[in-house]
DNA sequence: ATGAAAGCGCTAACAG
DNA sequence: CTGTTAGCGCTTTCAT
């Protein structure tokens, strides 16, 4: 037995009276053995239960069957559903995945990167706006990337986001059908890339419908609940406030839906709020959010699907992709009240709710 | 340079005119190394871009600076926020973490864990109501290992819990202290430990005040807002319906809260809702909900701290520990409006609030 | 159908 | 202060 008490594949061979060659091959079924033998190292292999050191394993194929996630924070709903997702495209490979938050620190993130370098196959990287230096040594080392959420395109790696764009464009035609015709959009101070994207593709819906979008009517607030709540009330104070506002995460829209009940506003009626990510949270608020929904498990998986794709086929050869999840509204009830024809169509609760309102 | 294009020690060695034991120990200091000379290899490895291959190392050193997180499910938060603790207390000790979501599904986690024996240093693992069965291939192979919210104690492996018990009972008398005397339990049917024990102290409770526990005002239902809901709906059914109602998990209370609404039923004038765990969406409800909070990113800090303590000390002659995390109470709006007293000691919205409700 | 032996890249005795 | 060398446990040529 080796020396740590652990059972090596030396140990299975000598008491099954065969070389350490024939027991691996019984392992991997990279070439043939005779039944018996098969039969015999099997059985061995049970006795002394038996199982392979990946490690040695990993050194000797030169491949470790693990990715790097590297994410800002794991606990924020979207990157622990990308995290799932990632897990989910990754189980069915014998490959697993470890976790790295970085807390949108640069530094920690060259880090973890040059850490993980030599114990992953791969990596999966999302941060609020990569430059390319900082995956510049995954690069270097050759090694498979996909980058979620990101605005830049390879070459070298590939990208799994969103259709931010359109997503803020849809979000806005859903005010404009419902009517409303001073739409507000808050969106973040520490503006990430899909945020941009989702104000661009505002604006451009309001300007389809030939609607000058007034620049007090986009305002910017802390990513957070009272951001949320600060940047409604500053819209409460412009002569004419809007109608209808847009946030751009689900967190902001919910403080701004109690900043407009503080006022004394009812929602949809005098301000209808949507949100985007489609969180947990936004399905548990009364009333119930309209959001633009992020399919963040689905964004893990195809990026999953990717890095594995890489990984095989060796990462030099493959030739970047890019895959866009497209905008996707959850309709609930903070945006009702405007289009009636909505009766029809409206499952129980919706409906109900709108009577309500008369 | 190494066949595979990657640079190794034994390439930085030669180019520096030295051994690869001196590149070594310039790496570790684990032995003094000539300025000079350490300087040259400085610079070498700079040259180089040389980074040490982990994967060799940890083979060699028998520790692969790994540990496996085996949960039900990553993207539910209570193990999210655990995942975080546990790297928040691993990244200074230069140690990663794998995560392994099992969807409570034994023979996921079997193979999980089989996969992962020879990859890590030790494990925190947590599933509903884990047996001895689940964890002996860990403690067999010797490894260092945390059970989180488990309620078997050791010996060979830590337990890092909850005051459930406490938090139970807590829940109650904070019930009682606001004047409730019918007060109903909704608890989850796929009972795991921490529920149960959540429901003994609150029968605790109602016992040492005098009140005896009727068996209706404990209901189970499924873990999930409807299951709150359809709870809900049928204490109602009871000739004397509860004013008071604690729920098992955050979601579960917020079901509840839909429902009573539903039913014409003013929060908490008409009936007080309680939930579990403080999850993100009990503050952000209507009326943001009173709740007995989990530390969970504590608890996986602590499960952290434990597990490095573990695989430092060799893990035979460590004591067993256990922690037990303190129940403690978030009050919010949906349990006020019977201790009037309050309006003295709360925060502006609550009383705004109260003081609204006249 | 099976074995012997050469490493994968590193660390740590042991030896100067 | 530095170097030589023997493995860690496995896979995989190359032989037989």
């Amino acid at each position: 037995m080796a020396s740590g008490g652990r059972v090596g594949i030396t140990d299975v061979a000598k008491r099954a009276g065969v070389s350490v060659t024939t027991v691996s091959h019984v392992l991997s079924s990279r070439r043939p053995v005779a039944e018996a033998t098969r039969q015999k190292v099997l059985r061995v292999i049970e006795e002394l239960d038996y199982r392979p050191n990946e490690v040695a394993r990993s050194m000797r194929v030169q491949r470790t069957s693990t990715v790097g996630l590297v994410v800002p924070n794991i606990s924020h709903p979207f990157y622990t559903a990308a995290a799932r997702g990632l897990e989910d495209a990754l189980r069915p490979e014998g490959y697993h995945c470890i976790v790295t938050s970085t807390d949108a620190d640069r530094d920690v993130e060259r880090d973890a990167v040059r850490q993980l370098l030599s114990r992953v196959d791969g990596f999966v990287i999302s941060g609020a706006d990569k430059r390319t230096e900082d995956i510049q040594p995954i690069l270097d080392a050759k090694l498979p990337l996909v980058m979620l959420g990101a605005d830049i395109p390879g070459p070298g790696f590939d990208v799994v986001t969103n259709a931010d764009f359109e997503s803020g464009s849809l979000a806005a035609q859903h005010m404009l059908e419902r009517g409303h015709r001073r739409i507000a959009f808050i969106t973040a101070e520490d503006d990430f890339a899909a945020g941009a994207r989702r104000v661009e593709g505002y604006r451009s819906a309001l300007d389809k419908a030939g609607l000058s979008t007034e620049a007090s009517l986009v305002i910017r607030a802390a990513a957070s609940l009272e951001g949320g709540a600060k940047a409604l009330a500053n819209l409460r104070k412009l002569a004419e406030p809007p109608d209808a506002v847009i946030c751009v995460s689900d967190v902001m829209a919910i403080g701004a839906m109690y900043a407009a009940r503080e006022a004394g506003l009812r929602i949809p009626e005098d301000v209808a709020v949507m949100g985007f990510d489609d969180t947990e949270a936004a399905a548990l608020v009364a009333p119930p959010l309209t959001t633009m929904a992020t399919a963040s498990r689905d964004h893990g998986r195809k990026a999953g699907e990717l890095i594995l794709r890489r990984i095989q086929d060796g990462t030099a050869d493959v030739e970047p992709q890019r895959v866009v999840f497209p905008a996707k509204l959850i309709q609930r009830e903070s945006t009702l009240g405007r289009w009636r024809g909505l009766l029809r169509v409206l499952p129980g609760r919706e409906r109900r709710l709108l009577a309500r309102l008369g």
